[in-house]
DNA sequence: CTTTATCTGTAACATTTGTTACACCCCGAA
DNA sequence: TTCGGGGTGTAACAAATGTTACAGATAAAG
């Protein structure tokens, strides 16, 4: 049982009692998942019933529209909640598809375990509503991003950020173009004196 | 005090006994606030210390970018919580405007209070956890649209939804796109056979 | 070291959307 | 009635991004 202690890590217990969590882990039916890379833990619209924790690997959520055109919204290394905010919806679904971006490992907690969590220990009930809402945060600005800046400007941002690109694919899927479009913002950026770029280091001026 | 019956109706306290939510909003020390039509409630970035419970009027949650190029992402009418996923956040402050459409009236409510009444008051706790994730549903939605989907299909989404367009310059903010072009894509829809137009009443084919 | 696959830069052209401008219509005010 | 304002349709051109293609660079595999 080596994954409660990471699970004992997440922001969402920080503030609760250990022996608290230990207990509830242990005691909630425990329904273990692995996926190795590649494998899809969910895809868009499938309900979401469970609470999702990662404790071992990374995954991506991603979008796709009707022409298979991608848009990775978020990559998350353990250990983390995934889909915290998609649980208690109104429509219960995940509107992202997850995929598993290395070897990765899930524990599955019944959503009325958890609430009745939430209940008897306060500090898990805000730092769940502070996880949900840093969702929330997180997607309007990505909205705003995507709505009314142009890749330039999204792709500076996320250089800040990240401190560089590593691989122009990887990042033309997050930035939701194509990858010669992609190449050709960092050619304007570097003509128009915005950044510097030796290898893969990229310098802001 | 007969905006309390019309806060009543508000789903966050549906399941709640009636009589504990009038308790806790009489005794809550009453901010109460009134703006006039083109008021702003908040702005991009401006703290959000409390929660806002619009009791009386419409108000306009919009973005804008530097260049001024703006971005209606949401319009609330009473009775309704603003921003409800901004309050609890890690960084929380406003991330758009909000802004009256109408003359508006507003409780305004301590953050410490609430967060009281929801560990008192297990229906509200749900609730208000429901109320945030809709809105995280929402925006991942609105950024589906806006990072993959073209104009056209945010169009035909748009007048699904609303069954019509009254006014062609409101749509426009709301879908993040000039007037001109606007119209431009309807036209091309009804080329295309998509829709048919009679008066201001949109069909779809 | 050679081979091979992947990554990168770039060009040419197509598509979408922004920008500006203008004519038309409808409707309410003077 | 006339006038003026707001909303609408549309054209012409500009800017941003997508698509496809290809050539050179780099890294991984043998």
């Amino acid at each position: 049982m080596e994954h409660l202690k990471v699970l004992q890590e997440l922001s969402l217990f920080k503030k609760c009692n250990p022996t608290t969590v230990e207990k509830f882990l242990a005691e909630t039916p425990n329904s273990l998942r692995t996926y190795k890379k590649g494998d899809f833990i969910a895809l868009q619209g499938d309900p979401c019933r469970s609470l999702y924790l990662l404790y071992k690997g990374r995954v991506k959520a991603h979008m796709e529209n009707d022409e298979g055109k991608q848009l990775v919204v978020d990559i998350l290394e353990a250990p983390e909640i995934l889909a915290p905010a998609f649980i208690f919806g109104t429509n219960n679904r995940f509107p992202v598809n997850v995929e598993a971006d290395t070897h990765c490992s899930i524990l599955c907690i019944d959503r009325q375990r958890f609430l009745q969590l939430m209940h008897d220990e306060v500090s898990v009930m805000e730092d769940f509503i502070r996880e949900i809402s840093d969702r929330a945060v997180f997607l309007s600005k990505k909205l705003n991003e995507f709505a009314l800046q142009g890749l330039k400007v999204r792709l500076l941002n996320y250089i800040q950020i990240h401190g560089g690109i590593r691989n122009q694919q990887e990042v033309a899927s997050i930035m939701g173009v194509a990858r010669p479009s992609l190449a050709r913002a960092l050619s304007e950026l570097i003509a128009e004196g915005k950044i510097r770029m030796n290898d893969k280091k990229v310098e802001i001026l």
